[in-house]
RNA sequence: CGCGGGGUGGAGCAGCCUGGUAGCUCGUCAGGCUCAUAACCUGAAGGCCGUGGGUUCAAAUCCCACCCCCGCAACCA
């Protein structure tokens, strides 16, 4: 067995609930993982929930509810989202399961029996709602606390801290040598930036049991429990562990009890993040793993942040877009296909409910699917639905267009390759104008040269289908039912060009993207 | 000297890294077509690329200064 191509989210802090940022980057990382298998690659695809904290003991208290059945509850919810967005995940982490509790306190104790941690005391003012010491940074001018931050404390106490900072130089010298690591470019750039003119600061991995226990004790000091990055971080390899991972267990040894199956995931072929969670990923992480003994993921996807009608989204101003609403509205696969083709993998965009319509209608509505629908009407009015011989006129354009879609795909570019697919759309669209095959119709004389347009365009539909699989899949597999062809559009070879049988005969027809005339809300 | 993002035809964006006729989508206008979800196709109008300097044979693109807008509240990806 060899390696498969891992990829991730960031696990979400379950606290709330999932919204339009959530989903983006779920889907995104599905376009990603479909499209890796379609091109021929085992893909294991994880996604999950980070559960622990004092937030969630908080809420769970004030619910009257154990912390785990809190969570329990919510991660129901987090889950049927997944499934709503038609991801194909392939294990779904929660970090307050045992399989993962295992491997975060056998990574405890490897990184404490080898002196990567020490103990030490801090003094401070604490508050309890952002589960942090603030520092003068966080005073306002008059020398007070925002009463945003909740109640503060002054509280001495201990805590264990991880070397960071004697890492710092080979974590430069690892950047700058794997330019691939961190990307779009500008994100290693504010890292590099960062590293350089910074010095890293040890980092605090625990908090007292005594003040927060809903989360992972250490495994060598029972007065602590560990704290985010040991936790959350560690959800990337604690499931390839659960599956056997031969690199993780090699590095763990001793530490872990044997596997029972062997995937072999680690090392991460991509780790999509937010940018906002950048350092945590470009710096912590790397430095973590290279403590443990493990390889360093490929690939850090950094995409930006989402806006709804150029303003910051935000629940208490009611500037929200709720996924779920959407997709009820309007389905599951223009939901998808709005996040991709608007936003691109790394910049910020900008959510509008216009916009979203518009795109639905002209390119959805009118393009792709009038495309398929006006393609096989013609195929079923003139020829009974029965394809015709094969030609080969567009065979060159579309070849063309799909070569370009692998390429974008293969390099994680959603956005070019939705651009590429389209050219086909757009061509074929103007192969109907050019050639007019209605005209064709009424002319016994042209009916060798009305078999070629039909097939033509009855193949870029096939071919579409194929191309759009990992982005829309159940539009591409409605189109593949239209034509009566077995299965789903899985794998990116069947693009190519002939795939269509003279005398097969297609299925019914129906619109893809029903033309919608009252906008959204 | 706080940090980050941005200022490109009416709107939204790409191009900037690796200088060399300014591109895309939508909208507008005019024509064509009728197979199709009143969809489709063709063409046109419209921009001194925030401002001022600099480098260069040549700058939206590189350098410097400045102006303006947005976010930095957490519900966050």
């Amino acid at each position: 067995m060899s390696k498969r191509f891992y990829i991730t989210t960031a696990i979400d802090y379950l606290n709330g609930q999932p919204h339009l940022g959530h989903a983006y980057e779920k889907i995104a990382t599905d376009v990603i993982a479909r499209a890796q298998r379609s091109l021929g690659n085992e893909v294991f695809f994880l996604t999950g929930l980070d559960e622990h904290g004092q937030k969630v003991q908080q809420a769970a208290l004030k619910e009257g509810k154990t912390p785990q059945a809190y969570c329990d509850e919510l991660a129901a919810d987090w889950k049927n989202f997944a499934a709503r967005l038609n991801l194909t995940i392939d294990d779904f982490v929660r970090t307050t399961e045992p399989r993962h509790k295992a491997v975060v306190q056998a990574i405890l104790a490897k990184l404490h029996a080898a002196g990567h941690f020490y103990k030490e005391p801090y003094h401070g003012f604490y508050s309890a709602k952002e589960e942090t010491f603030l520092t003068d940074k966080d005073r306002r001018p008059d020398g007070t606390f925002d009463p945003a931050l909740g109640e503060v404390i002054e509280l001495t106490e201990e805590n264990y801290y991880f070397k960071l900072k004697e890492h710092q130089a080979w974590l430069i010298e690892y950047i700058e040598t794997h330019p691939d690591f961190i990307s779009p470019s500008y994100r290693r750039n504010e890292v590099l930036g960062f590293l350089k003119h910074n010095t890293l600061e040890d980092l605090c991995i625990t908090r007292p049991a005594a003040r927060l226990n809903w989360g992972i004790p250490l495994p060598f000091d029972a007065n602590f429990v560990t704290y985010v990055w040991f936790d959350a971080l560690v959800n990337y390899v604690s499931i390839p562990t659960a599956h056997g991972d031969p690199a993780v267990t090699r590095a763990l040894g001793s530490h872990l009890s044997p596997p029972t199956s062997h995937l072999e995931l680690w090392p991460a072929d991509a780790h999509v993040i937010g940018k906002d969670i950048l350092k945590f990923h470009a710096v912590y992480w790397p430095i973590m793993l290279k403590a443990i003994g493990l390889p360093q993921p490929a690939r850090l996807i950094v995409h930006g942040w989402w806006q709804k009608d150029g303003e910051k989204i935000s629940k208490s101003t009611g500037n929200i877009v709720e996924p779920l609403k959407v997709i009820a509205e309007w389905g599951v696969d223009a939901f998808r296909y709005y996040v991709v083709r608007e936003l691109d993998l790394g910049p910020d965009g900008n959510w509008t409910d216009a916009g979203f319509a518009a795109r639905y209608a002209a390119e959805l509505a009118n393009g792709l699917g009038n495309l398929v629908n006006r393609s096989l009407s013609m195929l079923k009015r003139y020829r009974n639905g029965v394809v015709p011989q094969r030609s080969d006129e567009l065979a060159a354009e579309v070849t063309q267009a799909v070569a370009a879609t692998e390429k974008h795909l293969r390099e994680y570019q959603l956005q070019s390759a939705l651009q590429s697919i389209w050219t086909i759309v757009n061509r074929a669209n103007q192969y109907v104008d050019q050639t007019a095959p209605f005209k064709l119709a009424k002319d016994p004389a042209q009916a060798a040269r009305l078999d070629e347009v039909l097939y033509n365009l009855a193949e870029c539909c096939r071919v579409l289908a194929v191309l759009l699989a990992s982005f829309v899949p159940d539009t591409a597999a409605k189109i593949y039912a239209q034509l009566a062809l077995p299965g789903v559009p899985e794998k990116f070879a069947a693009a190519q060009w002939g795939g269509l049988n003279a005398g097969h005969t297609i299925g019914e027809i129906a619109a893809l993207f029903p033309r919608r005339d009252t906008p959204p809300k």
